[in-house]
DNA sequence: CCCGCCCGACCGTCCAGACGGTCTTGCCAA
DNA sequence: TTGGCAAGACCGTCTGGACGGTCGGGCGGG
């Protein structure tokens, strides 16, 4: 049974997985069930078996993401050192470091985003909490509010950009951002 | 002759205010001909008539809303005195001062680039090149290039969270947010 | 033997786009 | 001035195809 469990857990993942290459791959339009089955290798009544209804692959999508972004995010946080500005300079740190796997996720937040946005603007309110989440955080972090939404801001610029594939900062560009931020992450 | 010419302008302005309408009330996947040539007071019939296909109207939506913003920021530009920073406070003003008919503009531009986005992403190019044009501009503003391109990714923090819903600054905070990033938009 | 996973054919719906038609408008020749 | 002609604006219908979702069945492990 535990067995079956795993099992069955791969599938799932598999089918959210393939989800999120068909959405990177071609567009948002074309994350239909059938391609979906198609990129997870698995029959349409299958992928149907594991998610009821598109909605609910969107869903489960969604929640993978933000639980994703909570995990990195977090690991972020407890990165940096206590104190005034904690947070800010995690949110930094989140939106400008690359790391090896930091890529895909991107690309995964982004698919599930789009895409569940696209099919139902409710969808993505698992993400505004997480956000509103960050938000408050980030409120009592120590530091003078605007400052504080100011990184946020920032950050979540650097980010939704690269959704949209408007813009990506190149290595030495992010880091002088990086520094640029800094000086807001402090008591001024 | 004139006469016809302004008449069409009209439908065809009609017709691209029914579609961000329609994004605006009903989410980007309800954006069908049959619901934007019924939002426009227009047969289906009569929207092919002037925009040949889906992908015609969303090229055209994203034009005019490129027009629009380009229009609007430079205004900004204007309006700020001369010398190192100009643009960077010009990106900060645009982000984060509410003006009555600025919040439809919002909309505007939500609509026209989520739907776009969401039917092909190769449509927003021309929303790309624009930004590609103000990140030149801000590069050459007389600041560090840290501090230039933070003030942008803040700028397009504020407006792309409010294209998803996430999360829109009240006014006080809008006031402290921005006092924070003229920190940044003088040579510190 | 049976249960859960998975298959793939099928159905109803919706939509993009094609097409033929109608009506208004401007233009020109008589 | 007027009759008629050509063009453009707009309409209503149709169709082919794609998509979401259903259903009955097969298959393998327990």
């Amino acid at each position: 049974m535990l067995h079956q469990t795993i099992e069955t857990r791969d599938t799932r993942e598999r089918i959210l997985d393939a989800a999120e290459s068909v959405v990177a791959e071609r567009g948002v339009a074309a994350l239909s069930l059938e391609a979906t089955a198609a990129a997870a290798g698995v029959s349409k009544g299958g992928l149907l078996h594991h998610f009821r209804s598109k909605e609910a692959l969107l869903t489960a999508l969604v929640e993978r993401m933000v639980a994703e972004m909570r995990a990195g995010y977090d690991a972020f946080v407890s990165a940096e050192a206590e104190g005034p500005g904690r947070h800010a300079r995690a949110c930094i740190a989140w939106a400008l470091r690359p790391s090896p796997q930091q890529r895909s996720r991107d690309l995964r937040l982004a698919a599930a985003l789009l895409s569940a946005h696209a099919h139902d603007p409710g969808l993505i309110e698992p993400v505004r909490r997480e956000h509103a989440r960050i938000r408050a955080a980030i409120a009592n972090d120590g530091l003078p509010p605007g400052q504080a939404h100011a990184v946020l801001a920032a950050a979540d610029g650097i980010f939704l950009a690269k959704v949209f594939g408007l813009w990506s900062p190149d290595e030495t560009l992010a880091r002088e951002i990086e520094a640029a931020l800094a000086c807001l992450a402090r008591p001024c």
